[in-house]
DNA sequence: AGCTCACCCTGGACGC
DNA sequence: TGCGTCCAGGGTGAGC
C-alpha cells in the first residue's frame, strides 16, 4: 500500500528517466483509466519532468502530455532490466531511447494509468501537500472544526491532505497520543498541534527510511523498504507497546482497520 | 452537506 | 495435500 513516502521514494529512482525519450511502449486497456491523447503518438516525446503530487507519480511529457500513475495498494512502478521476463500482473511497459526500461505491476489492479493534457483533471480535488508549508497548523485547526467525524477517516480523506493512508495515520495518531476514534472537532488546540508535528514527522521518517514494505510495496529499483522496522501500533495488533506494554488493539473505522494503543492514546 | 458503507481485485493466510 | 473462505485496502459513488 504506497502512500506518500513509498510514492516519494520511487518517485525520486525514477527522476533519472527525465529527459529520455521514448522508443516505444505498451499499456493494457484494463488499467488505463482515462485517456484524451492517444499513446501512439508517444514515442519520439521525452520526459520532461516526473514528480509526486499526493500518492499520484506525474510523467510531464513532451510540451504538452501527462501520464499519472497511481499504484493502489499492489501496484509497482520500477527500472528494470530488460532481459529479465516480465512477470504475471505486468500491465504497461516503457522502453527508451537510452536503453532503459520501466514496468507497472500490479496484482489487485486498485491503481491505473491516466493519459491526459492537463493534470488538474486528475490531480485537482486534492488537498494541499503534508510536506509544504501550506499544510500550515491554522490549515489543520480549519479542516478539523466543527467535524463530527473521527479523526482517523479525516486524515485519509485525500482531499483536504494529499498522501496520507492507513499505515501513517495510524502511526502519527499515536505519535500525537490520540484515539483515532475522537471525533475531529473534539481535539483542542494542544492536541492539534501535535497531530500537526507529528503527521510532518511520520512522512518525514517514512522517506527517510525508504517507505514501509508491509506486503507488496517496492520502490523505483524494486527492492523493499525500511520503516516497517520502525513502526509503533500499524500491523501490531496484540503485540505489546512500545511505549507503555499495553497489547495493541485493532478496531474498524470507516471500513479501515485502526491500530492502536488504548492507554498511550486518548 | 456530512457521513457510512459496498464495491472493485487477487494473493496469501487460515481452517477443516 | 487441497480445497474453500476470508481478509487486506484507496478511491469512488450510492444512499441515508
Amino acid at each position: 500500500m504506497p502512500e506518500l513516502p513509498e510514492v516519494e521514494t520511487i518517485t525520486r529512482a525514477l527522476q533519472e528517466l527525465q529527459g529520455s525519450a521514448i522508443e516505444n511502449l505498451y499499456i493494457s486497456p484494463i488499467v488505463l483509466r482515462c485517456q484524451n491523447y492517444a499513446p501512439n503518438n508517444l514515442p519520439g516525446l521525452s520526459i520532461m519532468r516526473i514528480y509526486r503530487r499526493g500518492k499520484f507519480i506525474v510523467w510531464e511529457i513532451g510540451p504538452a502530455v501527462h501520464m499519472i500513475f497511481h499504484l493502489g495498494m499492489s501496484g509497482r512502478l520500477f527500472l528494470a532490466d530488460p532481459r529479465e521476463e516480465a512477470g504475471k500482473h505486468t500491465h504497461a511497459i516503457f522502453n527508451f531511447k537510452d536503453g532503459k526500461q520501466v514496468r507497472y505491476c500490479d496484482p489487485r489492479r486498485f491503481g491505473g494509468i491516466w493519459l491526459v493534457k492537463n493534470p488538474g483533471e486528475v490531480l485537482g480535488t486534492l488537498g494541499p501537500e503534508p510536506l509544504d508549508p501550506e499544510f500550515s497548523l491554522e490549515y489543520l485547526q480549519e479542516c478539523l472544526s466543527g467535524r463530527r467525524t473521527p479523526i482517523k477517516s479525516l486524515l485519509l480523506d485525500q482531499r483536504l491532505l494529499a498522501g496520507l493512508g492507513n499505515i501513517y495515520a495510524d502511526e502519527a495518531l499515536f505519535k500525537a497520543g490520540i484515539s483515532p476514534e475522537r471525533q475531529a472537532g473534539s481535539l483542542n488546540s494542544r492536541e492539534i498541534r501535535q497531530l500537526h508535528r507529528a503527521v510532518i514527522k511520520v512522512l518525514q521518517d517514512g522517506i527517510t527510511h525508504g517507505g514501509t514494505t508491509f506486503r507488496d510495496y517496492r520502490d523505483g529499483y524494486n527492492r523493499p523498504g525500511g520503516f516497517q522496522n520502525h513502526l509503533y501500533v500499524y500491523g501490531r495488533t496484540g503485540q505489546p507497546c512500545l511505549k507503555c506494554g499495553k497489547p495493541v488493539e485493532r478496531i474498524v473505522i470507516g471500513g479501515r482497520s485502526s491500530h492502536y494503543c488504548p492507554r498511550c492514546q486518548k
